[in-house]
DNA sequence: AAGAATTTGTACGTATGTATT
DNA sequence: GAATACATACGTACAAATTCT
């Protein structure tokens, strides 16, 4: 059997879109790294051989992912910043807002996140740690005296931790995004909630619970009381067809 | 007590910054729908009362975030385009290829994420998703006797489908990709394996038994087995420290 | 079916404000 | 403070591509 052969539809590819991927290659390779400067423009406009407006473009669009920064008058060059979150919380909140992403989905992941991330803290922790996770909780009670921002940074200063704990970036780094995304969504909502306080102080508690089955090695326990805490926290937030698919998630 | 006046230091908003916002904020407000056209560069110009290269910058990056696409020579003006996660995609992507994530945070991340998906999966689905599931490892099975990209499409589908039936996007986009930078750092490793057919014939195995739990309604167990099958698949390319690690996120 | 009209893609030149030395 | 190199933004010009007549 002799293969016929197929051949797929053609797109030209632009000027810029080369020079990105060019730039964005040699970031993944590692030979260029945060804090390096790239040449100017000029210089890139004779390196890559094309005009100063299709540098321009390329650099906008860098710019715009957070891979670089222009500054005007800069003699150095553009500078290659150091990975952000920000271009990842840009899309996740572009796309809640025209609900392509529903803030029950984000809410479901973080539920899914921040449970696995407890369970497997509560494995690897070491003692230091734990005590470092106490020091969070007492953190958080000072807080709900101030307000509710001091609050929200507390609890995510605890998130953080479990993160750092559970020894995976890529899980750290998607728990905080989500998170400010959520947040974004609804964070007047419950500032401005009735019994505000009353909340901070049930949430508190929860927290209290889940570090005490991590201190017991109970990751199952602590996983299964971070995610009723998350489902309590913001249920009330999504619509009532999406909390049953929510509550599903509680369960093992 | 009175407060002192404090200022933030201010960084210039470039030109074509004010223009993404613009359409973005129409497309957000739903003034703006996909399938509809932006007016012409040229009236972009007037519009926008500013010259061609800034709306051009602003259209570049526009584009690269996959909310429109120009065409040369269109007289009917750029497109605005249905919403996709390509460009959420496009960041985990660069997350994942730049920021130091090493090849043992990708597979636990999958190892939780995939197995989180299961254990819901095995609450939400359908008989008929049942059913889409048992083909799939039909496919799987026929696939492994063409080559090992065959059996990689086919593993494919079937963690889409999983994904799929917990409804949740942003869980299937994270699985999406990680599994994808993995497979692009070593793929070629396994496809060379002198027992390659015998690692597929077991993962298939494997599959088999997350889909019999999944039919029993036992999420759990469901969970736990593809956790140890993907360790199993993957363990022997990540250095002996990390497989601790990693051996603690099959367990609960 | 072929050419005209319009639009985008790219290039180049210039003026102006800015950051560094 | 001055000199210099730079980015920002504007305007013009022409080639390539697409649509419509």
């Amino acid at each position: 059997m002799t293969k016929t052969p197929r051949f797929e539809p053609v797109q030209p590819i632009r000027a810029y879109q080369r020079i990105v991927e060019q730039v964005e290659d040699q970031l993944a390779r590692g030979e260029l790294t945060p804090g390096q400067r790239l040449p100017s423009e000029r210089e890139l406009v004779s390196q890559f051989a094309v005009s100063r407006s299709t540098v321009r473009e390329a650099l906008r669009v860098l710019e715009s992912n957070g891979v670089v920064r222009s500054r005007a008058g800069d003699p150095n060059g553009p500078e290659v910043l150091p990975f952000s979150q920000v271009a990842l919380r840009r899309q996740l909140v572009r796309l809640a807002r025209v609900d392509e992403l529903t803030l029950s989905e984000l809410i479901g992941f973080r539920m899914i996140m921040d449970g696995a991330a407890i369970q497997v803290a509560s494995r690897l922790r070491t003692p230091e740690q734990l005590d470092e996770l106490e020091a969070t909780l007492v953190a958080m009670r000072d807080a709900i005296d101030v307000d509710f921002d001091a609050f929200s940074l507390a609890d995510l200063a605890f998130h953080e931790l479990i993160a750092r704990i559970s020894r995976n970036t890529l899980i750290q780094t998607c728990n905080e995004v989500v998170r400010g995304v959520v947040l974004g969504l609804i964070s007047d909502k419950i500032a401005h909630a009735p019994n505000s306080r009353a909340l901070m102080l049930e949430s508190l508690h929860h927290h209290a619970e889940v570090v005490d089955a991590i201190r017991d090695g109970n990751g199952h326990a602590a996983a299964r009381i971070a995610r009723q805490n998350m489902y309590d926290y913001y249920a009330g937030y999504v619509p009532d067809a999406d909390q049953e698919t929510l509550q599903a998630l509680i369960e093992d």
